[in-house]
DNA sequence: TTGAAATTCAAACGGGCGTTTGAAGCGAAA
DNA sequence: TTTCGCTTCAAACGCCCGTTTGAATTTCAA
């Protein structure tokens, strides 16, 4: 792995050795956090021996990172919200897609349910890895959200207005997604179909469009 | 401190080491959470003995306890926000009124700030002990909050639209309190002085109240 | 001043953590 | 079939954790 003239592929089994690790260290990592994830469970989940995370990632920490690559990728990739796109549809129908997309994870308990986990434990106290990460350009939520929120603020609102709205618009979808398992307990005890997704769309779309005055 | 037939009442030294492991324990919970804040820190900070925690407290877990019920009853005081006092306001004045108290901690880096950061910590993995303590009653900025959008919302309205309303606005003061040091650095580089606490305040009742379709 | 209770203290215990180690297993090229 | 490098494995290492222990010290009523 180490050598830079070897010329023969990883064979099958690494590859495979490899995904299981990182596939587990994925749900690890969402349900407690990178400190709090620890490579016995991590490895356990896999089926793999404890030494193999240092043989095929260089320790718990090069691990994550590939976690957080596949997470900042899964985002990143155009299938999942396109600036295009965005910018296609009215600024009404561009914020309802917005929303719809980000809180998607309610119902479908996928992969990005899992990243925007990660995220939320990033949010708290950010690693030494995650920060090198995101500091080379602004989590892709946010640029989304700013896209959606320029299309309705004055050209001439100031940066931190904007920076304002940005955040207040992005971090809506967020919390549902990531407060979901304490939301569907009591006292609150929200189920999240389709149907209450898209009632949960219409009411935030209607928040952020016109506010609670609008009621 | 076991017996039941005892009399003495506690010493001196007693409470000042207890209030020092408290008033340490709020600033280790809030910076690491429960897990990750070690008696050893908390102690060492108290310039207390390591089994002083065991030996007042019961363990870490009661001496979170303790802290937990100095947040929660900080939270509870009426000093900090008066349900009688939103309703007397007029529906916009309670709006900038509650936004504004949750956002203070912004500016005073005070107590009340640590317990918001140590309720971040919970939102992303609730301890036991926590839940324990928001069992009985839903945390009042939820209170408050319902309060608030109750003002605006028709008397029609289902427990469902209340209930997304409500969370809508219950988070959008914590994530700007809880994110404050993230947003000071690159790209955000937001700095919370008094003024900006104004616009910031402007911004999000403006927001809350007229939606993204007002500008 | 005395003596018992309350409190402090240094040290140790058991357990989980990430990582290292060196031998064993394995598969493909020779 | 032999050989050699990649991969797996069980065991151990050193560290930090929360807690326990029992003796030393302090406190304070008698």
């Amino acid at each position: 792995m180490s050598n830079l003239d070897q010329v023969r592929v990883a064979s099958r089994s690494t590859e495979v050795t490899r995904a299981a690790l990182i596939k587990a260290a994925t749900a690890v990592f969402a349900e407690y956090g990178y400190d709090g994830g620890s490579v016995r469970l991590i490895t356990q989940k896999a089926m793999a021996n404890q030494a193999a995370v240092n043989y095929h990632f260089g320790g718990k920490d090069g691990l994550y990172r590939e976690v957080l690559l596949a997470a900042t990728q899964a985002f990143e990739e155009n299938a999942f919200l396109d600036a295009e796109e965005l910018d296609a549809l009215s600024p009404e129908g561009a914020l309802r897609r917005y929303l719809h997309q980000f809180l998607l994870p309610l119902v479908k308990r996928d992969r990005v349910c899992r990243y925007l986990r990660i995220f939320a434990w990033e949010s708290v106290k950010p690693s030494e890895t995650f920060s090198a990460f995101i500091a080379q350009s602004p989590p892709r939520i946010f640029r989304l959200a700013e896209r959606v929120v320029r299309r309705f603020l004055p050209q001439e609102s100031s940066s931190e207005t904007v920076t304002f709205a940005m955040l207040w618009l992005a971090q809506q979808p967020m919390f549902f997604v990531r407060e979901a398992e304490r939301l569907a307990k009591p006292p609150f005890s929200l189920k999240f179909d389709d149907d209450a997704l898209e009632r949960l769309v219409d009411t935030l779309a209607g928040l952020s469009l016109r506010g609670l005055a609008a009621f």
